[in-house]
Parts: C-alpha cells; structure tokens; sequence
DNA sequence: TTCCGACAGTGGGGTCGCAAT
DNA sequence: ATTGCGACCCCACTATCGGAA
C-alpha cells in the first residue's frame, strides 16, 4: 500500500465531522492493507510509530526541502526509513538524522509531506486517534469493539492488536492473555471535586485511597524477575531498585501490581513531585533519594488473573498477598462526612487528595471510566493577565495562552507566575482576542503579543512548586481560567507573597 | 427529545539524556 | 560548561458526536 493512501484516508478522516463516517473513512481502508502493512497502516492512522519515537520532533521538521509531483512510497518503504532515521546515535547523529529526513520529505508529495510531518510531530489533527480506531479495526474485522478494547488493554498496543483482529477476528482477539513481563494499559480515573460528589456519582458505599504524588507503577514478578513499567508502559525497572526488592520480598512468586512510588521524608511525608521524577528519571549517578512504593491493586495474584474481579475482591487478594506497609492507606464507607475528614487527612499530611473507588468495577484499561475518581483540593487566585499568544489548530487565529503575573507591592510591577491556556469555552477565546488586542503593548513576536497588565483572571491550580524558569522562583501546577473579574483593577490583584505563603517546605 | 459518556484537541511545568556549540 | 531538542513524568479543561434514557 502506498503513504499516499493513508494520506489520503486521513484527509478525508479530517474533512468528516461526524465520528461514524471517520470510521468507515479508516474501515475501508483496513479492508485494502494486506497482512504485513496492517501495524504500519493502524499505527500511522491513529497517530503512533512502530517505532514510537525515532529523535525527530517539531524542530528537525522545520525547514523542509520541495515536494515532488508523483507519489511512490509504499509503507513497507517508510517504515524501513523510520528504523533508519531512529537507528541514528553518537557523535554525528544530529546531521545524519537532518540528512535522512531531508531525503525522506524529498522523495515526497505536498500531501505525503503534510501527513508524514503531522504524524511525526504527534499532530495529526484528523479527530481519530486510539479510540476511533478501535471503531474502525472492529468494523474492518468484524468484531465487537469491545473485544478490540479488552485485547489492547492486555496488549497495550493498538497495531498489533489490530492486524490480528484482522487476520484472524475475535478467536485471534481472544489469544492475548494477561502475560507476567508484558505490561497492561493501566486503568484511569475521573474526577470530581469533592468526596461527597464523587460517593453520590458511584451511589453506594465506596473504597477511598490516599492519592499519592508520585509516579506509576505497574510491578510484575514471575520467580526472581521483576520488571517495572509506567503509565505509558515504558520499563524502568534499572532506576527503581527500591522498588524491585519489595516485590522480590513478597511471597508470591507470580504477581502484577498497580501502585505509585514515591519520594517520601524521614517523617513519611511526601517530598514535592519534582524530586520524585528526578530521582525515577536518573539512570546513571548516585541515588541519595530513597523512594517508597505503595501498591492499590493486584491484577494476578500466584497465578490467578483478577483483572474481571470486583475491585473489593482485587483489593482483598492485594492484601492477602502485600503487607500492610506497603498499600495504599485506604478506606471503605458510604458515609460523606466520613470520606471528607479521610480526604482532609490526607491533604494534612501533604498527599495530593484521593481515589474514590467503586466496590463492583473491574479493572478496565483505557477509558476513564467512573470506577475510579479522583478527589484533589483547589486553590485560586485573581492574577494579572501579562501577555498572550496566538493559538494553534482549532485555536488558529484566537489568543489563546495567556501569562499570568502576581502583583507586587513595593515595585508596583509584575512577576510571571507560568502560562494557562485552559479552561476557555470558545465565547471567551474570542471575548478575550478582542480585549487583549486593544491591550496590545510593547514588542510583537510571531507568537506572542505584551499587554498593558490591566486584566484580573481568576485562575485555579493545584499548587505553587519552585521554578528555576520564571524570575519570581514560583509557577503555578495546572493553572486553568476561572473566569476574568472585569471588577478588579490590577493593583487588587493577589501579591506575590500571598503566592510565596503556598509555596510547601523545601 | 434530552442527557451524558467517551474522545480528541490544546497546550502547561519539570526532569533527564544526548549531541552540538 | 552550556544550550537546544526530544522524550517522558505529572496534567485540566471544552467541544463534539452519538448512544442511552
């Protein structure tokens, strides 16, 4: 099959709003790809490489050479070049991966190019990724979609996945089984914005688990092996040696773990989640910040796979099998006062919230499904919008992320805080466009237009964490527009000492 | 007919490793 | 030694479609 095709295919993905016809769009397509070009031509069309990454981002595309009139290139042809590109390493890399990727856009059309820059910049903007494509292999395949999805979840990768619905429908769906050492797509919560509200969602008595800031971990052991995946699936199980000697103390042999490790002080607080993600992130050097590891969910347990069992069920084989040390605290009741103080011990001793869980939910990998939902407590402050920058995509032509600046007293001036671009419904993208242009002032970049700090936004976030990029030392975690306070002037803004009074302990 | 679950899109700060400067 | 890029960790929120109620 040729590039051109799947560009084609996805132009036309794009063109189509509604999410059936994208469906047959990438279903008519899946029914032409033969066996050996399946992976490549699922994994293009959802926005993934076999490959995963190959070294090539935004920047490594920015000065492309012509294109050419006719297209040749099949998948089987850009895929060799892909490994190619990605098999680069060492003194010289850069320049050879420049040349390799200038030939490859070379051998090219204008549509080729376009598609194969969007695919590799992680944009393919064409409204399908994963989830539409689990539509379309079902459709293709002929198979209920939600063998597709129970499949991936056990495989944790959609190509694969998705040539074998295709050679050999659901009794090919039904050989991926949950393997010791193969990681699977971890379950994922929603969120509520209280314990009570997410206890009236699930409707009945609930588990609620401390929600720890850390990093995700999947465990799995089989005799004195121990691999450690993340979220995303990535192995690092050479940068948390801490963790792999626990499981290797259980007494279970044959076991996966759900859970969360964590950098955590002598009096077992947590340390801020940069220290964390560094000490996880370091494979080579020393080690001087010891992580903890605390398990919520046993997915096999000496053999047996619990992944279709309740969650009260899972949890009880968890603590049958892992001593109390290392679970997650956690707490069963129906009762919202209860569940309350739970979350407000929880927050008192420095954790990011908590997990509301439903007793009867299986673990269900992929969707967020409302099982599981998360609980964390919200600041706000009014802040100064400084500037803004012109959106992309759907946001083109729209001021879209804004920087937001605390007030400070004794200079009468402004500290930069961070950027948000959240929290925007399109009435006040385009209301703010309007405003922030009569506020325009000072030197224009391609991207980024000063203001005259004059306009009070009031912005939630979830904390104040030490920076080394804004002058002030401070930025906000997950900043989103609340909404603007026409009312306030900039000096009624929050200072920078009320932001500094958030920043937790060193 | 209305409601709501699931999905895609739009980007945020921080960290590391690696190659180039 | 420093800088820039890519990849990864954490992530919130809105718009939209289409099936459920």
């Amino acid at each position: 099959m040729l590039l051109i095709d799947l560009a084609r295919t996805s132009a036309a993905v794009a063109a189509d709003s509604a999410r059936l016809a994208k469906i047959r769009h990438l279903a008519e397509l899946l029914a032409r790809v033969g066996p050996e070009e399946a992976e490549i031509a699922i994994a293009y069309l959802s926005g993934e490489l076999p490959q995963r990454q190959i070294g090539v981002g935004w920047r490594s595309l920015q000065d492309l050479p012509e294109p050419r009139l006719a297209a040749t290139a099949t998948l089987t042809q850009i895929d060799a070049f892909l490994e190619r590109i990605k098999a680069q390493s060492g003194p010289g890399s850069q320049a050879a991966r420049r040349a390799l990727v200038s030939e490859l856009f070379g051998a090219a059309t204008r549509q080729e190019q376009t598609f194969l820059s969007r695919l590799l910049t992680g944009e393919l903007r064409q409204g399908a990724l994963d989830g539409v494509m689990i539509e379309a292999i079902a459709k293709a395949a002929d198979v209920p979609s939600a063998e597709v999805r129970r499949a991936l979840m056990l495989r944790g990768w959609l190509p694969a996945v998705g040539a074998a619905a295709l050679a050999g429908g659901v009794t090919a769906l039904r050989d991926f089984h949950l393997e010791v050492g193969r990681p699977v797509a971890p379950m994922l919560a929603q969120s509520a914005p209280t314990v009570t509200a997410a206890l009236e969602k699930i409707g009945g008595p609930a588990a609620i688990e401390w929600k720890l800031d850390g990093i995700r971990v999947q465990a799995h052991r089989s005799g004195d092996e121990v691999r450690v995946f993340t979220r995303t699936l990535d192995d690092i199980t050479e940068q948390v040696p801490e963790l792999v000697e626990a499981v290797r103390g259980l007494t279970a042999t044959d076991i996966v773990l759900d859970g969360e490790v964590i950098a955590l002080r002598d009096d077992a607080t947590p340390l801020p989640f940069q220290v964390t993600a560094s000490r996880v992130a370091t494979k080579v050097g020393p080690r001087e910040v010891p992580l903890s590891v605390f398990f919520f969910d046993a997915l096999r347990v000496d053999g047996a796979d619990l992944l279709d069992l309740p969650d009260a069920e899972r949890h009880a084989a968890l603590t049958a099998a892992v001593p109390a040390s290392l679970i997650t605290p956690r707490l069963v009741t129906g009762d919202a006062e209860e569940g309350e103080e739970f979350f407000a011990e929880a927050v008192r001793k420095g954790h990011e919230g908590v997990v509301v869980k439903a007793p009867a939910t299986a673990y269900a990998a992929g969707r967020r499904g409302a099982g599981w939902i998360k609980v964390k407590p919200r600041h706000t402050l009014d802040l100064v919008v400084l500037a803004a920058e012109w959106g992309h995509g759907r946001r083109e032509g729209k001021l879209s992320n804004l920087h937001l600046g605390a007030y400070d007293p004794e200079t009468g001036g402004f500290v930069m805080l961070g950027k948000t671009f959240k929290g925007l419904t399109d009435e006040l993208l385009a209301w703010q466009t309007e405003r922030f242009l009569e506020l325009a002032d000072g030197p224009t970049t391609e991207w980024t237009v000063p203001l005259k700090p004059e306009q009070v936004v009031e912005i939630a976030f979830d904390g104040v964490q030490r920076s080394t990029r804004y002058e002030g030392g401070m930025a906000l975690r997950f900043a989103r527009v609340l909404r603007y306070r026409p009312d306030k002037r900039a000096e009624d803004a929050d200072t920078v000492s009320a932001v500094r009074a958030l920043l937790p302990p060193a």
